[in-house]
DNA sequence: ACCTGAACACCGTTCAAGT
DNA sequence: ACCTGAACACCGTTCAAGT
């Protein structure tokens, strides 16, 4: 609020006389972002369908890393967003999933990807400026001794290789290869 | 730091000079409840024993909520806690995986695991005290339009009950069942 | 070596007051 | 109706100083 109202060249409680809350406005500024979410059009299988919206959705979460754990907190998603998950559950239910089948699946699929928003680091804009801080910072697994750890050891050095390949999709996919009745669709 | 600090009796600066940083002492706290934690014994099957070490791993994470946030920053596990990234990986690979497959599906079930713990709501403390201060409370989707939002107007009734029956088991098992080869284990 | 006090630059929010 | 200033109760951290 400070912040913003300094950004403004207003004062703290200027904000104040718009909105009850910080919370009040959070929701505000997430109605705002669902509605300017772009729709795109979606393939007609059913399975496309799903991997696609939740590809927007997840786009939408890198483009908005604020926005996840103000969501996890559980409030509100943002009315202007709710087609997504009435689009997924549906497309679920269009694959062969009973309606609670489908619920608890998009349940999953609603984790998974929050999960990675969460562990994706927000876009490097200009203003990281590589501070230089030294602060503290833990010495990471990366050479983990192969006695206790071989598997770790032997993926060691291809971490980063290995993490650059991994993509969003990936998971999704296998969530709905476990999930939906086999032979659903071509595949 | 303050806040720990005064329910030591003492000021602020004293922590500082037994740590260098709030994250440094964060990164100690972290070990120390990595090494509190319970290795269960596993079960022979590596499809079990994924179940089992994810299921404990969720469950610390249930018991230490605020571990979810900073190992999202992408510091470090506590090293006394990698036992579980090596038991995972390696499960997967006894289930058939290869090197590349069993890391890409073990970062699948981490997202997914740690997205739930991050909508888990934390226990409800004795401290909590039903606050009952209103603040701001944004309308849950309660009651979608059925004509817009049909599967969710007809799950809208039983979303509680629906949401309680999910359990954290559910969504791993779909991402076994979706990442293994099939017929790896008898199921 | 271990701790303290004062200070700096932050927060969200309340309350009484100004136009 | 809309904004302000002072105040309260918070943060993490630095810096000079005390024992």
């Amino acid at each position: 609020m400070r912040r913003l109202s300094r950004t403004m060249d207003s004062t703290p409680m200027a904000l104040y006389h718009h909105v009850r809350d910080k919370d009040e406005l959070l929701t505000l500024v997430l109605e705002h972002v669902a509605q300017d979410l772009p729709r795109p059009e979606l393939p007609d299988d059913p399975r496309e369908r799903i991997i696609m919206v939740c590809e927007s959705m997840y786009q939408a979460f890198i483009d908005n890393p604020w926005v996840v754990p103000v969501l996890a907190r559980g409030e509100l998603v943002g009315p202007s967003a709710v087609w997504m998950t009435e689009e997924i559950i549906g497309s679920l239910i269009a694959c062969g999933l009973g309606h609670e089948q489908a619920f608890w699946t998009h349940q999953t699929i609603w984790y998974y990807t929050a999960g990675q928003a969460v562990h994706t680091p927000p876009h490097k804009t200009a203003d990281s400026e590589d501070d230089s801080a030294p602060h503290y910072s833990a010495a990471a697994v990366t050479d983990p001794s192969p006695a206790r750890f071989p598997h770790l050891a032997k993926l060691a050095g291809d971490a980063r290789s290995l993490e650059s390949q991994y993509s969003y999709r990936l998971g999704l996919t296998h969530i709905l290869d476990g999930a939906l009745p086999p032979g659903s669709t071509v595949r």
